[in-house]
DNA sequence: CCCTCAATGTTTACAGTGTCAACTATGTAA
DNA sequence: TTACATAGTTGACACTGTAAACATTGAGGG
């Protein structure tokens, strides 16, 4: 009963690729981190487990290019929420930092892939390539516009950066690991802190 | 000529559990992350392979016990870095903080399994143990006391606190990853963003 | 039109893993 | 002394990533 009165696939699939990419991500959506099998991949695009082999040199080129499409959407999810006008340069700190850490929070299992050195090899480039560099460019442009309308103090901007990034990474990484237990930062831990560094931001 | 003219160890050795640990430490120590195998701490420890199971139900138990031995040794140094006198609540927040951070980039295989979510199971209760709650403690006590001296912001200290707090746990793990470039945050990125947050926490 | 070939599938195999069950040795308490 | 709980070993199982050998096919050159 197995695939006689399917519809049979042709023996060369066509966009293999693209289904192991999309399955993959789809598995990543799963919320179960991103120790998923390549075998398990192969099995839900119904393929033989060596297939993918074809399309990855090994399982780490596919946790690559998957970390890069996280870092597409990160970014995509960044400027869609920086889109509408009239925002003061603090609604766009909110805004942007708010956007950066609900992605994460929403794909927790991609967003750990994505800065996952193990996951992105001991020589990995994923962080120099421009798709994971111009996702950390919007809240650089955030930041940068603020300073230019004089309402975050001029200055180092790379140290502003820094502190942005890794309070943002920071948040991130803890509330996706369920850390901020309300009996160690409150309730709202994540609008405090932000508030809280928003404040050395200020002019 | 394996172990006949060696000093063969009685059947039963007596302190395995011990140095399982000491041994997984140690392979944590030389920093290839914290996926070892269970088989290779054995065969460092010169058992069969099983033998690490009458200690431990399996190796996720393991896993907990060295992250907590890490909150121990993170809490150690952090208190052992405030024991110097006279110290002005901004030192206490850069010594903290250097501290931190500085225990992190030393022992980033332990600091990563520390915060790994997969590590240390799924209801993981590590952070919850008074060994993590205490190591976060230190950092909560100086916010306090700087609060108290009029030096820090009065006000929320969960905000301050969660926002130092992911602001060390962002900076540790970025800064482990190799992932503050210099393109990105200029060369002193730690400091820079350690100051930035300052600003936010003074009065 | 046929025939070859590169691309892309499958199958089989291997070493290595976590874990379990069965077996074995031994220090200790009855 | 003897029984037993404790703590070791051995062997097995299902699973993994990956490589090699093999099979199927679509496309391009005679």
């Amino acid at each position: 009963m197995s695939e006689s009165n399917e519809t049979k696939r042709p023996y060369h699939h066509g966009s293999l690729k693209k289904v192991i990419v999309d399955t993959a991500l789809n598995m990543l959506a799963e919320n179960n981190g991103w120790h998923f099998t390549l075998r398990e991949v192969a099995r839900r695009a119904e393929v033989s487990h060596a297939a993918p082999y074809k399309h990855f040199p090994d399982k780490n080129s596919l946790l690559v290019e998957l970390a890069l499409i996280g870092f597409d959407q990160l970014r995509a999810g960044l400027l869609m929420a920086l889109k509408s006008e009239g925002m003061t340069p603090t609604d766009r700190f909110f805004v942007t930092a708010k956007s950066y850490i609900n992605f994460g929070l929403t794909n927790p299992s991609l967003y750990k892939l994505m800065f996952s050195a193990e996951a992105n090899g001991a020589s990995s480039q994923v962080h120099l390539d421009g798709r994971a560099m111009s996702a950390l460019g919007v809240l650089l442009e955030v930041l940068e516009s603020g300073q230019n309308q004089k309402v975050f103090k001029r200055g180092n901007l790379n140290d502003q950066t820094a502190a942005c990034w890794a309070q943002v990474h920071g948040l991130t990484m803890l509330s996706i690991d369920g850390l901020l237990y309300e009996q160690k930062v409150g309730v709202n831990a994540i609008d405090g802190a932000l508030k809280t560094l928003l404040e050395g931001l200020k002019a």
